[in-house]
DNA sequence: CGGTCGAAGGATATCCTTCGACCGGTGCAATATT
């Protein structure tokens, strides 16, 4: 065993009271506490926090934690104490002036281990200037896909991060997350501007759910296989739905029957909000019915159903919400019941709009300034929202026509307004393009007719060998020409091709999953390559006919090999 | 993008269709009222 090792496992023992580490635990934390970035992909309750906790203690100087909810910083503190760890604190707007006082001197003199908070609060330069003068040895981003999928618009000061990182004088970083493939992998690496990060993924399989797909022609005929479907499970259980509005509405009559459920959404008084995770976490709750923001933090082993009423807005998001289903081992059903028109609605929110009137604002204030503008100084300036700054200067910088330094936001290039504008515009394009794909691989979950865990395992970039038994298309082989909703599924197809689903018997012959053929397949998942039009891509997914590859700029795209193959579409690069 | 709701309008005096406006998810922090 080597000495970082021993050292990792008898902190471990002694500060946290854990007897034994999993071995992508032992291997991340090796790497952080040796100095190289890390970012660790694992389910909620694999240990994750451990990967930064233990180094913590073996290196000197505190570490931070930005955490995207305040209820999760609180979380996290309690649990260190409770367990006897070094001391934590948090800092953010719950707690009052004395408390955020008393959480500064805890971390300075007194010398308390980790300070949780916000990414708002690391937009303000004072907290940043506090935070360097402390020397912090570790920077750990919790949750991290929130980079990804809350960054460029919803909390833009997650895309600030990285600079952050860097004014601190660039400790070891640490980014966590529990669902990321790889595209949002390569974007948290990127915004973090990791160097070199060790990538640990572990535990994405779950072959304890049973995986099902209901198709529906009729709003009406899905609202009532929801209830009748919820009605036969047992809970504990999740429903999963779009709008708070239907939230209420399922809660109330699934409810009508004596049973235990409530609905939850973002719209509710904190008070209500904080019973509901309560009694379900406590057991007198029975089900939930909730938008996206019940999840985070929920770490409950014993959920025995997750049925979504509408689909999710990617793939990513719904395997997050299915996964905190049967974190026990134990068999969990997760139901998606589907409406193809349900999807306008995940469109609708993938809709970007550039404010031009902003962008020219804050770079005409920008480039009018001597020296840097701080963040204050601009919304001054510009009579801008603090987000509106931050979104907006946050795009400019994209486009290279500002930068962030350690005084402010400074002036870079000279290019005419006209083409900055029409950069960021191209840029919200591609965006626009991206967040669409994301909802079309969704529309491909639903209708594949190929094996649903190796849909979702292929997704996050694990290979599955072929059927699974335990989804809806593998159950039904035997009686393929029978299944329920008959219907054909849609190709995702994008591309110039036209690549039509082969016939349903074809599909569901029990061959091997992978190619036929022997020889190697010129565009193994993974590899890398290049599209006249569409740029550099990830090779994500094999079909008998077709693959889907990310596109940097484009995002998910299926293509036939065909027509790749008849007009040389793609070619590998390094 | 698609669903909903209310007003307007047509064909008949109460109902039915059509059209357009509007709405829809996630949370931090800081501010204005009780």
């Amino acid at each position: 065993m080597s000495a970082t090792a021993d050292r990792i496992r008898t902190v471990a023992r002694d500060s946290f009271g854990w007897e034994s580490l999993r071995p992508g635990q032992e291997e991340a934390m090796t790497a952080v506490v040796e100095g190289r970035d890390v970012l660790a992909v694992m389910p909620t309750g694999y240990g994750k926090s451990a990967i930064y906790q233990v180094p913590a203690v073996l290196r000197d100087g505190p570490t931070i934690v930005v955490s995207p909810l305040i209820s999760l910083q609180t979380d996290q503190v309690a649990r260190l104490e409770a367990i006897g760890a070094p001391e934590a604190v948090a800092l953010n707007s719950a707690q009052g002036d004395a408390e955020n006082a008393q959480a500064w001197r805890a971390v300075g003199r007194e010398g308390a281990e980790f300070l949780f908070l916000s990414p708002e609060q690391l937009a303000k330069d004072e907290v940043v200037e506090r935070i360097r003068d402390l020397r912090p040895s570790l920077f750990v981003v919790d949750e991290a896909h929130c980079i990804s999928s809350w960054g460029h618009d919803f909390r833009p000061d997650y895309l600030a991060l990285g600079a952050v990182v860097e004014r601190l004088g660039r400790p070891v970083v640490a980014a966590l997350t529990a669902t990321a493939a790889t595209p949002v992998q390569a974007e948290i690496v990127e915004r973090l501007r990791l160097r070199d990060p060790l990538v640990v993924s572990r535990g994405f399989d779950r072959p304890n759910l049973r995986l099902d797909v209901v198709r529906h022609a009729e709003a009406e005929d899905k609202h009532r296989a929801v209830l009748a479907g919820v009605g036969e499970l047992s809970g504990p259980g999740l429903v999963y739905v779009a709008t708070r509005k239907d939230a209420e509405r399922y809660a109330a009559e699934l409810g009508d029957g004596g049973r235990a459920v409530a609905a939850y959404h973002a719209g509710l008084p904190a008070r209500v909000r904080e019973e509901v995770h309560r009694g379900f976490l406590d057991g007198d709750l029975e089900v939930v019915v909730a938008t996206s923001a019940f999840g985070m933090g929920i770490d409950k082993p014993d959920v025995r159903f997750v049925v979504h009423a509408d689909a999710p807005d990617s793939v990513d998001s719904y395997y997050q919400e299915i996964g905190r289903a049967g974190r026990d081992g134990d068999e969990a059903t997760v139901v998606l019941h589907y409406r193809p028109e349900d999807l306008g609605l995940r469109r609708f929110f993938a809709s970007t709009n550039v404010d031009q009137q902003a962008l020219r604002a804050v770079l005409t204030a920008v480039r009018r300034a001597r020296g840097a503008l701080t963040l204050a100084a601009l919304r001054e300036r510009t009579g801008l929202s603090a987000r509106k700054v931050t979104s907006t200067v946050n795009a400019l910088q994209e486009v290279g026509a500002v930068q962030r330094t350690r005084r402010g936001v400074l002036a870079e290039g000279s290019a005419p307004p006209r083409a900055v504008v029409a950069d960021v515009v191209e840029l919200a394009d591609s965006r626009e393009r991206i967040e669409r794909s994301r909802v079309e691989m969704m529309r491909g979950y639903a209708e594949t007719r190929d094996c649903r865990r190796q849909f979702l395992l292929g997704y996050f970039g694990e290979p599955h060998a072929g059927s699974c038994g335990a989804c809806d298309i593998c159950l039904d082989d035997g009686a393929a020409d029978l299944g329920p909703s008959a219907s054909p599924a849609a190709p995702v197809a994008v591309s110039p091709s036209d690549a039509s689903s082969p016939p349903a018997g074809a599909a569901q012959a029990p061959a091997p999953p992978t190619s036929p053929a022997d020889e190697p397949d010129p565009f193994p998942l993974q590899a890398a390559v290049v599209h006249p039009e569409w740029g550099d891509g990830v090779v994500m997914r094999h079909e008998e006919d077709r693959i889907t590859i990310f596109f940097e700029r484009e995002g998910y795209k299926t293509l036939s090999r065909e027509l790749i193959a008849e007009h040389d579409l793609l070619s590998r690069t390094a």
